[in-house]
RNA sequence: GGUCCCUUCGUCUAUCGGUUAGGACGAGAGAUUUUCAUUCUCUAAAGAGGAGUUCGACUCUCCUAGGGACUACCA
């Protein structure tokens, strides 16, 4: 193979937000691209007036910036093989069709959309190709003087590729292999529409991929059944020497069921599947992964294991390491489901390694959503005494109430209230209480009281040494009762390290209205 | 319907002709524990089916079944 220079590209469509599939995609060719020195450029195919988005553009640049990936070229991001923005390159798409035009390639084609509807109903299975084009209204069936006069008169038409039948095209794919199709399947796609003067999804391509230099198309599956097309337009226009190479992704399933990943999966059991939240122009608004907690770095580590795998165990990955191990040779051929709870872990893991001044600023926007006004200082104290601990949560799929490790930040709050929050009533029926305020309770809480209360260094250790050996000398276990007095039931951290965490007054304060109140 | 792609534990996957088929998530059990956890240990769990090729197939070929994608003047 010609040693090119590696130039990669993802070409989002701004109809909408970009789905966690896209993502991923435009991952694996980032990892590509960092891999070998190349580029990554940001290309936008908006050929279809009618289904652009307004703010999907700004939204998609927004998700790579907060997950890291990075783009050399494009839209928004420069580069001297712009513009980036296919209904900005209109002039160029002309030249390309009007060449393919001159040379036989393509032809002219009248029909009207509700003609071919009505054609498609009439004949089982119509393809517009070379069985049928001889019967159609083109510039193949009307004469040139015909043709020009419609277009005079302002007719609208297309321009059609002029497939020629029964040649094998084959398709080198980097992850599937050779993959043969004949052309004799394929009908002859519209390149161009004469309505917006601009060209379809398949010309645009491939004269931006050429123009752009591309060197590899790293995409999903879903283009595997036109990439004989784009080969074949690669042929036509003569570029096959530097045409790039192609791997098709294996696509992202539903966890549950069958078929591709959809907006409405994660609606339903409850997980994004998009990075970030997204308002519809409608005023809907869909959850996003940022939004909902998640650290882009277990967003990416996550992503790229879905549908890849370094060879060996190895699963927490930095970005550098993924660029180091990534090989398009070791993508995996079969679609995958996804596994959301698998998601939750890889974001647990990168929670319990960040450092709580990474997450306090998440954390005190959920406590001032609560009324708390604390610091931020005091906040990451919190996330180290509790990200160990877990949290219940109901199970979309079977309803059932389950636990988890602390997976998020605002897994958080719900266990720690009364870090913040004290005890203004027992309840004496609690099961924790219950079993563990006993009648020596209030004496031995008295004499914690009488020896905290001399201490100057509140440390956790310095109360550990002043408590553990009246312990261990008169056999008193004085920690659930305290427990009791600090929390008011049976959860939370280590008494002596959330004593130091409230301070010697509130802890004595706590203390003494338990004793006086339970006795 | 047609074309193409795919098929190892429930899930993500390792294995690139010779393994007790490995790991992770999830599940279960136990140990530890000042509550709940964490942590640690262990267990269950897979080559879709059938023909070949081969001394030997999860691995190669074919068939069947199942799943997926595509089949627009959308990308």
């Amino acid at each position: 193979m010609t040693a090119r220079p590696v130039r990669v590209r993802f070409a989002p469509s701004p109809t909408g937000p970009l789905h966690i599939g896209g993502v991923r995609t435009a991952l694996y060719n980032y990892f590509f691209a960092r891999q070998h020195g190349g580029q990554l450029i940001f290309r936008i195919e908006d050929t279809d007036s009618t289904r652009f988005v307004p703010g999907a553009e700004e939204y998609i640049i927004e998700a790579f910036r907060w997950l890291g990936i990075e783009f050399d070229e494009g839209v928004s991001f420069g580069g001297d093989k712009g513009p980036y923005r296919q209904s900005e390159r209109r002039e160029i798409y002309k030249r390309y069709v009007d060449r393919l035009l001159a040379e036989g390639k393509a032809y002219i084609a009248f029909d009207t959309p509700e003609q071919l509807n009505a054609q498609r109903e009439a004949v089982a299975n119509f393809q517009y190709d070379a069985t049928t084009r001889m019967t159609m209204t083109n510039s193949l069936t009307l004469s040139p003087e015909e043709v020009e006069r419609r277009i005079a008169e302002g007719q609208q038409y297309v321009v059609r590729f002029k497939i020629e039948p029964g040649e094998e095209v084959h398709i080198d794919d980097l992850i599937r292999g050779d993959v043969v199709i004949n052309s004799s399947v394929l009908d002859d796609k519209v390149l161009y529409k004469s309505a917006d003067q601009l060209p379809t999804y398949h010309l645009a391509n491939i004269v931006d991929d050429h123009l752009m230099e591309i060197s590899h198309v790293i995409r999903g599956e879903e283009w595997l059944p036109s990439a004989p097309l784009h080969v074949l337009l690669y042929r036509a226009f003569g570029w096959v020497d530097t045409m790039p190479r192609f791997a098709h992704l294996p696509l992202l399933l539903k966890p549950t069921g069958n078929g591709k990943l959809s907006k409405r999966d994660g609606d339903k059991l409850g997980f994004p599947v998009f990075p970030l939240e997204w308002h519809a122009p409608d005023g809907t608004v869909s959850s996003g992964y940022r939004e909902s907690g998640y650290l882009p770095e277990a967003v990416v580590n996550f992503l790229a294991l879905l549908g890849w795998n370094p060879g060996d165990d190895t699963e927490l990955m930095s970005m550098d390491e993924l660029i180091a191990k990534f090989d398009l040779a070791k993508c995996s051929k079969a679609g995958a489901k996804f596994d959301y709870v698998k998601g939750w872990w890889f974001n647990r893991e990168y929670l319990l390694a960040a450092p709580a001044a990474r997450l306090a600023p998440a954390f005190l926007s959920i406590l001032a959503a609560q009324g708390i006004d604390t610091t931020a200082d005091r906040a990451a104290a919190v996330i180290e005494m509790m990200k160990t601990k877990n949290v219940e949560y109901v199970d979309a799929q079977s309803g059932q109430t389950r636990k988890r490790s602390v997976s998020f930040v605002a897994d958080l709050w719900p266990l720690c209230d009364f870090c913040f929050i004290a005890p203004t009533a027992f309840d004496r029926e609690d099961k924790f209480v219950k079993k563990n305020w006993k009648e020596d309770s209030a004496a031995q809480l008295t004499e914690v009281v009488h020896r905290l209360e001399a201490l100057t260094d509140f440390s956790a250790d310095a109360q550990k040494a002043a408590v553990d050996p009246w312990c261990e000398a008169s056999g008193a276990k004085p920690w659930n009762a305290w427990r009791v007095a600090l929390v008011g039931t049976g959860k939370g951290p280590d008494m002596y390290e959330l004593s130091a965490f409230l301070g010697k007054d509130e802890t004595l304060r706590r203390l003494r209205f338990a004793i006086d109140t339970l006795g």
